[in-house]
DNA sequence: ACTAGGTGTCATAATACTGTCACAATAACC
DNA sequence: GGTTATTGTGACAGTATTATGACACCTAGT
């Protein structure tokens, strides 16, 4: 048995009409573990948005036909796409076009040509600023899945019911699996901080996670065997015991 | 159940008086996802054009009867049809025939034989530029559909009264179903940026909407079992869940 | 001005969750 | 085996969170 973490990918969509532009994008881009979707045009960028809804959005200045102002200032009348972020890419160092990009509602600029690791630099702060990142870590473990974005804890795509509190404490042991910790250490981080709560408060946590664990089915696998109990230290989430 | 989000495709009416030539371009505008209406004459045309309001027409040069050229004129005379995009295809590569319908006010021409790819190429330009294409997202699961273009919700085709920030709520969810989104990030994303609004007044909201789901007989889906909520965290919007 | 619908806020009811305790069960150690 | 320390368990009352109905305000259309 394993403890697999997955990072649901930072979708971006590349606007461009130049394919090695969008080709050179996708490398740095992929080279960060970010999702490129990609847009030549105006249209297909709509389409995607829609669709795939990315996370963010690389736009270029220039795009034939409709430029890509128009593109942005399309998705800032619209409800739905008004907190997408955008930065915009172009050749020109026009400072008279940063200032309306800007105006328009672009979350940040970069000109042509630029180093591939100040791009990611934007990316990241934009991210960050637009709290868009939440990075939706999806730890499983066999057929446990713990989603904490869809705040949902599963057992072989059969979902569980689980309190706040057990699935904070979930989430903590299986983003730490094999250590022990000690109930201290366990009211620590997972009810945070200053807490003046009975240690013996854990243990009763402790019993309703097994519990929330324990199979439907009787044949089938116990997940609440890898909460392990060490007598006079604390508690353990292991993998490697079981399977 | 799950979900299907539609661009609300774009209606192309092609124009000429050959079935062969209708059928070719019917194949290569379908492959692209356009929606073809066809006309054989310039009567057949004006009435696709009033019943079904294309975006963009595709106009044979020489028809029968009253010509192309004629047809392209009575559009433009018409305050409805002024704003129709119209390119021209024909057989004559007689620059003089090209500059007329240019004069006339076609947006576009296109000479037979041509491959698909570039007719494709010029249709995409015209839209974008005359800014026709609206891509209308319409999202759908089961028989619940929202159009955005129409501003408007359903229930298996029967029409559903909701409010402009239900309508709003219900949008973002549907586009992001499973994950859970807590009060605060509601607040930014269906009511946008910077609002000081209670975060309690979400969950009022939340129950107008579910309210608006209900079926008006109790033998139907309750669509409302579909907005979860997640205590200690926010809502979710799960398509998994029932069905 | 008047209506009608929509919005935000509040008070209160309805729930779900928590922390604690008492006691049973188990392990450790002599 | 007997004793003690530690953990498991069920019950329960208090607490926190959410659902709901009511209300006053606002805005647009008449």
């Amino acid at each position: 048995m394993e403890v697999k973490k997955t990072m649901q990918a930072v979708k971006i969509l590349v606007v461009d009409d130049e394919a090695p532009i969008r080709d050179m994008l996708r490398m740095a881009l992929e080279l960060r573990d970010f999702e490129v979707l990609e847009a030549g045009d105006t249209r297909q960028a709509y389409q995607q948005v829609v669709d795939n809804s990315p996370h963010l959005v690389l736009l270029d200045w220039m795009l034939p036909g409709g430029s890509g102002v128009q593109f942005l200032q399309r998705l800032r009348k619209e409800d739905l796409t008004k907190q997408l972020p955008v930065i915009m890419v172009t050749a020109k160092h026009d400072e008279d076009n940063k200032v309306q990009g800007l105006e328009i509602g672009a979350d940040d600029y970069v000109t042509k040509p630029f180093v591939p690791k100040e791009l990611i630099a934007r990316i990241n702060a934009v991210l960050r600023r637009s709290g868009t990142l939440t990075p939706d870590a999806i730890i499983t473990v066999d057929g446990l899945k713990l989603d904490i974005a869809c705040h949902q804890v599963s057992i072989d795509e059969h979902v569980v019911e689980i309190g706040p509190t057990e699935f904070k404490m979930l989430a903590f042991f299986m983003s730490h699996p094999e250590r022990v910790y000690t109930r201290s250490q366990l009211l620590d981080h997972v009810w945070g901080g200053n807490v003046y709560i009975e240690e013996r408060t854990v243990d009763v946590h402790i019993r309703r996670l097994r519990k929330a664990l324990e199979p439907s089915q009787p044949d089938q696998f116990n997940y609440a065997d890898l909460i392990q109990t060490v007598r006079g230290a604390g508690y353990r989430f292991s993998v490697k015991a079981a399977g």
